[in-house]
DNA sequence: CACGGGATCGTCT
DNA sequence: GACGATCCCGTGT
Protein backbone atom coordinates (compact mmCIF):
# COMPACT_ATOMS: atom_id res chain seq x y z
CA UNK A 1 0.00 0.00 0.00
CA UNK A 2 1.10 3.64 0.10
CA UNK A 3 2.46 5.70 2.65
CA UNK A 4 0.95 7.90 4.81
CA UNK A 5 2.70 10.85 5.52
CA UNK A 6 3.00 10.60 9.70
CA UNK A 7 2.49 13.94 11.59
CA UNK A 8 6.36 13.90 12.20
CA UNK A 9 6.94 15.52 8.77
CA UNK A 10 4.68 18.20 8.92
CA UNK A 11 6.44 18.80 12.02
CA UNK A 12 10.00 20.42 10.52
CA UNK A 13 9.77 24.03 11.07
CA UNK A 14 10.96 25.23 7.98
CA UNK A 15 7.45 25.72 6.45
CA UNK A 16 9.16 27.09 2.63
CA UNK A 17 10.77 24.28 2.52
CA UNK A 18 7.74 22.18 3.15
CA UNK A 19 6.15 23.62 0.73
CA UNK A 20 8.02 22.23 -2.09
CA UNK A 21 8.25 18.80 -0.52
CA UNK A 22 4.45 18.34 -0.78
CA UNK A 23 4.53 18.69 -4.56
CA UNK A 24 3.87 15.01 -6.04
CA UNK A 25 2.21 13.36 -2.82
CA UNK A 26 -1.44 12.81 -2.68
CA UNK A 27 -4.20 14.67 -0.95
CA UNK A 28 -6.57 12.29 -0.33
CA UNK A 29 -10.21 12.71 1.32
CA UNK A 30 -12.81 9.84 2.24
CA UNK A 31 -15.75 11.76 3.12
CA UNK A 32 -19.13 10.61 2.74
CA UNK A 33 -18.40 7.35 1.59
CA UNK A 34 -16.47 8.62 -1.53
CA UNK A 35 -12.65 8.54 -1.56
CA UNK A 36 -11.15 11.29 -3.70
CA UNK A 37 -7.49 11.92 -4.25
CA UNK A 38 -5.19 13.92 -6.42
CA UNK A 39 -1.52 14.74 -6.93
CA UNK A 40 -0.68 18.22 -5.28
CA UNK A 41 0.64 20.65 -7.69
CA UNK A 42 0.47 23.79 -6.05
CA UNK A 43 1.40 25.10 -2.80
CA UNK A 44 1.81 28.48 -0.71
CA UNK A 45 3.86 28.67 2.40
CA UNK A 46 2.67 31.04 5.15
CA UNK A 47 5.58 31.93 7.23
CA UNK A 48 3.95 32.19 10.98
CA UNK A 49 4.51 35.82 12.87
CA UNK A 50 7.06 37.34 10.31
CA UNK A 51 4.75 36.88 7.79
CA UNK A 52 2.73 39.90 6.79
CA UNK A 53 0.68 37.71 4.78
CA UNK A 54 -0.28 35.10 7.10
CA UNK A 55 -3.37 35.02 9.28
CA UNK A 56 -2.05 34.73 12.02
CA UNK A 57 1.20 37.18 11.65
CA UNK A 58 2.51 38.83 15.05
CA UNK A 59 1.34 35.67 16.77
CA UNK A 60 -2.61 36.76 15.79
CA UNK A 61 -4.50 34.67 17.67
CA UNK A 62 -8.49 34.50 17.52
CA UNK A 63 -10.62 31.59 17.67
CA UNK A 64 -9.87 31.40 13.32
CA UNK A 65 -5.86 31.10 13.93
CA UNK A 66 -6.10 28.89 17.05
CA UNK A 67 -5.14 25.86 15.42
CA UNK A 68 -2.37 26.82 13.43
CA UNK A 69 -0.79 27.33 16.65
CA UNK A 70 -1.19 23.73 17.09
CA UNK A 71 1.53 20.95 16.41
CA UNK A 72 1.75 20.13 13.11
CA UNK A 73 -0.17 17.48 11.29
CA UNK A 74 -3.57 19.44 11.11
CA UNK A 75 -5.74 20.73 9.13
CA UNK A 76 -6.69 24.50 8.89
CA UNK A 77 -9.83 25.11 7.16
CA UNK A 78 -11.33 28.54 6.52
CA UNK A 79 -14.15 30.39 5.05
CA UNK A 80 -13.40 33.04 2.06
CA UNK A 81 -15.08 35.50 0.71
CA UNK A 82 -17.93 33.95 2.33
CA UNK A 83 -17.83 30.70 -0.33
CA UNK A 84 -15.09 28.75 -0.52
CA UNK A 85 -13.24 26.58 1.79
CA UNK A 86 -9.75 26.94 1.84
CA UNK A 87 -7.08 24.31 2.98
CA UNK A 88 -4.21 24.35 4.45
CA UNK A 89 -1.66 22.11 6.28
CA UNK A 90 -0.16 23.73 9.60
CA UNK A 91 2.91 22.48 9.96
CA UNK A 92 6.33 22.84 12.67
CA UNK A 93 6.09 22.91 16.48
CA UNK A 94 3.40 23.58 18.42
CA UNK A 95 3.72 27.66 19.12
CA UNK A 96 4.93 28.00 15.52
CA UNK A 97 1.60 29.39 13.23
CA UNK A 98 3.13 28.17 9.83
CA UNK A 99 0.31 27.07 7.59
CA UNK A 100 0.83 25.72 3.62
CA UNK A 101 -2.35 26.39 1.31
CA UNK A 102 -2.69 23.52 -1.54
CA UNK A 103 -3.66 25.58 -4.07
CA UNK A 104 -3.99 23.08 -6.98
CA UNK A 105 -4.51 18.96 -7.76
CA UNK A 106 -3.90 16.83 -10.25
CA UNK A 107 -7.14 14.71 -10.36
CA UNK A 108 -5.98 10.81 -9.45
CA UNK A 109 -9.08 9.27 -7.86
CA UNK A 110 -12.82 9.15 -7.87
CA UNK A 111 -12.86 11.33 -10.93
CA UNK A 112 -16.62 10.91 -11.49
CA UNK A 113 -17.63 12.03 -7.64
CA UNK A 114 -15.40 15.29 -8.62
CA UNK A 115 -17.13 15.80 -11.64
CA UNK A 116 -20.38 15.82 -9.66
CA UNK A 117 -19.87 17.68 -6.39
CA UNK A 118 -18.48 20.60 -9.27
CA UNK A 119 -21.34 20.15 -11.25
CA UNK A 120 -19.30 19.71 -14.16
CA UNK A 121 -19.48 17.06 -17.14
CA UNK A 122 -16.10 17.30 -18.50
CA UNK A 123 -12.72 17.05 -17.42
CA UNK A 124 -10.52 20.26 -17.01
CA UNK A 125 -8.28 21.58 -15.33
CA UNK A 126 -11.30 24.23 -13.80
CA UNK A 127 -12.47 20.77 -11.86
CA UNK A 128 -9.56 20.99 -9.18
CA UNK A 129 -7.12 24.26 -9.78
CA UNK A 130 -7.45 26.36 -7.22
CA UNK A 131 -7.94 26.29 -3.44
CA UNK A 132 -11.74 26.85 -3.96
CA UNK A 133 -11.77 24.24 -6.46
CA UNK A 134 -10.17 21.47 -5.07
CA UNK A 135 -11.43 22.06 -1.48
CA UNK A 136 -15.28 21.40 -3.32
CA UNK A 137 -14.15 18.77 -5.45
CA UNK A 138 -12.74 16.78 -2.86
CA UNK A 139 -15.46 17.84 -0.12
CA UNK A 140 -13.18 19.45 2.21
CA UNK A 141 -15.03 22.19 4.09
CA UNK A 142 -15.09 24.17 8.01
CA UNK A 143 -16.12 20.68 9.72
CA UNK A 144 -12.49 19.14 9.23
CA UNK A 145 -11.22 22.66 10.96
CA UNK A 146 -8.32 21.32 12.94
CA UNK A 147 -8.40 17.27 11.65
CA UNK A 148 -5.86 15.29 12.01
CA UNK A 149 -3.96 14.51 8.87
CA UNK A 150 -3.14 10.98 10.09
CA UNK A 151 -7.01 10.46 10.44
CA UNK A 152 -8.83 8.27 7.76
CA UNK A 153 -10.50 11.27 6.04
CA UNK A 154 -8.18 13.55 5.15
CA UNK A 155 -4.33 12.69 4.19
CA UNK A 156 -1.63 13.08 2.62
CA UNK A 157 0.45 9.84 1.05
CA UNK A 158 3.70 9.52 -0.93
CA UNK A 159 3.60 7.28 -3.70
CA UNK A 160 6.74 8.00 -4.81
CA UNK A 161 6.06 10.68 -7.40
CA UNK A 162 9.03 12.25 -8.92
CA UNK A 163 8.32 15.97 -9.20
CA UNK A 164 11.37 16.91 -11.83
CA UNK A 165 11.29 20.80 -11.70
CA UNK A 166 9.37 23.67 -9.05
CA UNK A 167 8.64 27.25 -9.88
CA UNK A 168 9.28 29.35 -7.30
CA UNK A 169 6.77 32.88 -7.49
CA UNK A 170 4.62 35.23 -5.61
CA UNK A 171 1.79 34.41 -4.00
CA UNK A 172 -1.78 35.48 -5.28
CA UNK A 173 -3.80 37.52 -3.73
CA UNK A 174 -2.00 39.25 -1.13
CA UNK A 175 -1.37 42.71 -2.15
CA UNK A 176 -2.17 43.96 1.55
CA UNK A 177 0.89 42.40 2.50
CA UNK A 178 3.16 45.38 1.33
CA UNK A 179 7.01 44.08 0.91
CA UNK A 180 6.02 40.06 1.78
CA UNK A 181 3.89 40.11 -1.20
CA UNK A 182 7.23 40.42 -3.34
CA UNK A 183 8.23 36.77 -1.53
CA UNK A 184 8.64 33.86 -3.72
CA UNK A 185 6.75 31.53 -2.04
CA UNK A 186 3.94 30.02 -4.12
CA UNK A 187 5.64 26.91 -5.62
CA UNK A 188 4.00 24.74 -8.48
CA UNK A 189 4.95 21.89 -10.96
CA UNK A 190 7.01 22.60 -14.01
CA UNK A 191 4.81 22.76 -16.90
CA UNK A 192 1.83 20.38 -14.92
CA UNK A 193 -1.56 21.60 -16.68
CA UNK A 194 -2.91 21.58 -12.97
CA UNK A 195 -2.34 25.06 -11.64
CA UNK A 196 -4.30 27.74 -11.13
CA UNK A 197 -1.88 30.24 -12.37
CA UNK A 198 1.41 29.56 -14.69
C1' DC B 1 -8.51 35.24 -23.97
C1' DA B 2 -8.75 39.48 -20.85
C1' DC B 3 -11.36 42.00 -17.96
C1' DG B 4 -14.86 43.24 -14.53
C1' DG B 5 -18.49 42.76 -11.36
C1' DG B 6 -21.30 40.13 -8.18
C1' DA B 7 -21.91 36.39 -4.90
C1' DT B 8 -21.96 35.71 0.20
C1' DC B 9 -20.80 35.29 5.26
C1' DG B 10 -17.56 34.44 9.12
C1' DT B 11 -14.28 37.05 11.36
C1' DC B 12 -12.31 40.90 13.49
C1' DT B 13 -12.27 46.06 14.25
C1' DG C 1 -19.56 47.59 9.32
C1' DA C 2 -15.81 46.30 6.22
C1' DC C 3 -13.42 43.01 3.97
C1' DG C 4 -11.17 38.92 2.21
C1' DA C 5 -4.92 33.42 0.86
C1' DT C 6 -11.78 33.15 -4.71
C1' DC C 7 -14.68 31.74 -8.45
C1' DC C 8 -17.98 32.17 -12.09
C1' DC C 9 -20.21 34.23 -15.74
C1' DG C 10 -21.05 37.81 -18.99
C1' DT C 11 -19.20 41.00 -22.20
C1' DG C 12 -16.05 42.51 -25.73
C1' DT C 13 -12.12 41.64 -28.83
Amino acid sequence: MFNKVSNSFYRQNDVVELSKQLLGKVLVTNINGQKTAGVITETEAYRGPEDKACHAHLNRFTKRTKVMFAKGGVAYVYLCYGIHHLFNVVTGDEGLPHAILIRAVEPLEGVEVMLERRNMTKIQPRLTSGPGCLSKALAIDKSHYGLNLESDVIWIEDRNIVVNEIIATTRIGIDYAEEDALLPWRFYIKGNRWVSKQ
